[in-house]
DNA sequence: CTTTCGATACTGCAGATTGCAGTATGTGAT
DNA sequence: ATCACATACTGCAATCTGCAGTATCGAAAG
């Protein structure tokens, strides 16, 4: 039996895309950036090398060719590539990990203005609010006949939900944090802001939602 | 006037902490699995050669001293080091960046059995509510004296409510997702499932919110 | 008909970052 | 007296990013 070397996640990722249909390099690039980006975004330098060492271990085919004199490589998956694929599907996931600088500015706030503080703040709503817009756009796309994988629109739709409940989730708290920090004084004084109550009402929302969803 | 080289964020996140008091090289680490590792998790590895070089910049000084015969190196922010922290705090941060291995599983699921995308759900769902656990024993620390930096707790609370209201999103969508897979044939066949029904939900969601909230 | 611009199709390289193994000492409990 | 766990790091291979560089193709503009 082959030993289970375990692979980096994107490895998988590209086995994933290629287990759809044959890509070039290329075209996997622009789709990684299309869709996977969301949840797994990676540089395109990445999806160079990647596929080749696919090849190197069996788990993909590349086919060069030509389009004029310019030299274009098509990668396949094989038998052995979907293999490892379903397997890896079986495997637990990595637990999720958010790289939020603006998140990271907030908790360090009082070290700067105010200003610099709301700034921030509005930079994270526009940020989400610009990914909704692309999230709208791919969601009429998925809709009328635009849908590359018509037969796979179930799953589009699941992970859909996911990035539009994510974003609309950071959309709301830079909102209602802008709100509260219009009432403070400076980034290192709340004034009458009694951060007690709001944890209190955190703890609450925990204490309910593990209850109910258990 | 001194040149802005841009740093790494984690440099940032470290003259950050180091903002609030002198730490050695092995707390800092532990501050940031405990309270920064939601939002800007490193490895770490990185948290002792990064010191180094914020002292070779001028940022920080080091205090060699001895616990015994073990050496230990403690780190100070400088006047400079504050400078460049607040510096960075008014210029806008990078976008969000999520690696979500969960739902690239999710998303390449039709490469496998129902089965594996069910488990794959409560892994997802097991790992938030073991997050929002821990969320719960930190908001209960800030509100009891447990709180390390008590005029600081506005912030914690603000970032504190970031971090619940993203694990409880990712906790309500596999609750969802996992009663929508239920009613699935397989993995690749959703039955009577109407996804488009779910993308049009969606894009009213996002319409009414950004409309709202803009 | 030529120039220009954007898309296609990559490679090289320095530096950032991780994960893991390895080395050692200090402290408290059994 | 021993053992487990906390403290306090270093080395190294592999992963990954960002950016510059090379080159061809096709269509539009002048």
């Amino acid at each position: 039996m082959t030993p289970v070397r375990s692979r980096p996640t994107t490895a998988y990722a590209i086995l994933g895309l290629l287990a759809l249909q044959p890509w070039s390099t290329y075209e996997l690039a622009q789709q990684v950036q299309r869709s996977l980006n969301w949840f797994w975004p990676r540089a395109e330098r990445r999806l160079y090398d990647e596929p080749k060492r696919l090849v190197a271990d069996g788990l993909a085919i590349s086919t060069p060719g030509f389009t004029g004199q310019r030299r274009r490589t098509v990668y396949e998956i094989t038998a052995a590539g979907r293999d490892e694929l379903a397997d890896w599907l079986g495997r637990p996931p990595e637990p999720r990990a958010v790289d939020f600088e603006g998140v990271l500015k907030v908790f360090f706030a009082d070290a700067g203005s105010r200003t610099a503080l709301l700034a921030t703040l509005d930079e994270i709503a526009a940020d989400a609010r610009e990914r909704l817009g692309r999230l709208d756009v791919m969601i009429d796309q998925a809709l009328t006949d635009g849908a590359r994988f018509p037969e796979r629109v179930h799953l589009q739709a699941v992970t859909l939900r996911q990035h539009v409940d994510a974003e609309l989730a950071v959309l709301d708290w830079a909102t209602w944090a802008t709100e509260q920090v219009t009432s403070w004084t400076t980034a290192s004084d709340p004034g009458d802001w009694v951060p007690q109550d709001e944890l209190a009402r955190l703890h609450e929302r925990i204490t309910l939602a593990v209850a109910s969803r258990s």
